[in-house]
RNA sequence: GCGAAUGUAGCUCAACUGGUUAGAGCACCGGCUUGUGGUGCCGGGGGUUGUGGGUUCGAGUCCCAUCAUUCGCCCCA
């Protein structure tokens, strides 16, 4: 039976939510453009292999959290759960590999079959940042600084910790996750089912474990940044440095990992310092490759990717509405010239609102309901004057003015 | 996917241990004021109490199922 309400997950987003949305998303995207990032539009669905190959076969998110189905034309298609693989096949697919280092910022609506709760929908949006082709940890400074601005444009630069871990290069991951795993192995019974679970998929994750007896013998596992070779720990070590002279505060956290199988090197994560289910609001980290299939080098890259809906919660004001000015027919033949007149206002720039029915004081109360700065009131005496009565909706001084002069006198209320 | 709590008007909430026509504030609409808003006074519309079953003389209240939301796990933005 068809239920009036939206999709389990999704939701409706209504004009006062879309402003503060596109706070965050304009504020996001002018940061980016200061850095050099230009904007990059990948299709809202992919062949599914786009998302299994980038991801990880064995990642949640790919074994079951992607919205997958059949087209028409037989085709396995996923509608993207996250940004950077669209990303890297665009990459690709316009052959772009000549113009390295290539900054992209994106943005747009990502889907994970979850169990919905507070800021966290089945249909959500994010904008990100990806920088591909550098490989030196200048790159990981810049993507960091570029998020941490955003978050002061935001206010949130206090609302907000960045935690930061690595998780070395290819090698020092191999080398550890086998010290872990003989660590973890150990205590095997002690460990919980989640975790044992984990333990063959990705023993990384035993160390982000929430379960209280996971967390104790966490908390005596070889730390990984002790195991980083000599090359992983002063690529972090720089990585730090440049953070900090950047002023940008941090918390060390040597159990921070990710879920996507494709993070080498930085990892790091925004967290809210108050709000309690909300988890993280942005999330990001280095990756190793993006490889051209024909062979060749794979492409390094760093970025990020913040939660429109989660940020928003934490924001204050949406985008301000901007305040009308209020036309006020009183009559049929000053209605009909209302029209006109709002046409030729609208045409020159004007913030127009018009009601269409009710008398003078319902549209007087209407224009003060949507913040009107001014009303301009159209009736038979004015009419017959050639003239139009302009009230400040703030002050309440009204005026007479020409028709045929009418916009001199609201050049001040222009939006 | 697992565990738990909640669900009454557009919104925030009432309704004693089950007991007549489910109330209030805000919002909305109308009037006081047929050409003047924000304050005030008067009035009005709105609810199959999330949905479907069950128990009972009687259910908003108890039981079951289902859906939704929220919290924790999981995952992550």
């Amino acid at each position: 039976m068809p239920s009036l309400n939206p999709v389990r997950g999704t939701h409706d987003i209504l004009p006062d939510d879309n402003r503060r949305y596109r706070r965050v998303e304009e504020t996001a995207y002018h940061v980016a453009e200061r850095f050099g990032y230009g904007e990059i539009t990948t299709p809202v669905f992919e062949f599914t292999e786009v998302f299994s190959r980038t991801l990880g076969d064995t990642s949640d998110i790919v074994t079951k959290e992607m919205y997958t189905f059949e087209d028409k034309g037989g085709d396995k298609i996923t509608l993207r759960p996250e940004g950077t693989a669209g990303v890297a096949r665009a990459y690709i697919s316009n052959g772009l590999q000549q113009n390295l280092p290539l900054k992209f910022f994106y943005r747009g609506p990502m889907f994970r079959y979850e169990r919905p709760q507070k800021g966290r929908w089945r249909e959500f949006r994010q904008v990100g940042v990806e920088l591909m082709g550098v490989d030196k940890p200048t790159g990981d400074i810049e993507v960091i600084s570029l998020a941490y601005n955003f978050l002061r444009e935001l206010g949130l630069a206090d609302a907000v910790t960045l935690e930061i871990n690595s998780l070395g290069d290819a090698e020092t991951r191999l080398a550890y996750r086998e010290t872990l795993v003989d660590y973890l192995s150990s205590h095997g019974d002690a460990l919980s089912e989640d975790s044992r679970e984990r333990l063959d998929r990705n023993p990384l994750r035993v160390l982000d474990s929430k379960d209280a007896r996971d967390r104790e013998i966490v908390a005596n596992a070889p730390i990984l940044r002790d195991s980083l070779n000599g090359h992983s720990r002063s690529f972090f070590d720089e990585v730090l440095a440049g953070i900090e002279s950047l002023d940008i505060p941090y918390t060390l956290n040597p159990t921070l990992v990710r879920g996507l199988d494709y993070y080498c090197h930085t990892a790091f994560v925004f967290t809210p310092r108050a709000r309690g289910a909300l988890g993280a609001v942005r999330g990001g980290g280095r990756y190793a490759g993006t490889r051209v299939p024909t062979g060749g080098p794979a492409t390094p890259g760093v970025g990020w990717a913040a939660g429109v809906e989660r940020l928003s919660l934490l924001v204050e004001d949406g985008e301000p509405k901007c305040r009308p000015i209020a036309l006020i027919p009183v009559g049929d033949a000053a209605n009909a010239e209302m029209i006109k007149i709002a046409h030729g206002l609208r045409a020159a720039g004007f913030v127009i609102e018009m009601g269409y029915s009710g008398n003078l004081a319902r549209r007087m109360k209407r224009a003060d309901r949507l913040g009107a700065v001014a009303a301009l009131l159209l009736g038979d005496d004015e009419l017959a004057r050639g003239t139009v009565t302009l009230r400040d909706m703030d002050s309440g001084e009204q005026s007479e003015v020409p028709l045929a002069d009418i916009r001199a006198p609201l050049e001040k209320y222009r939006g």
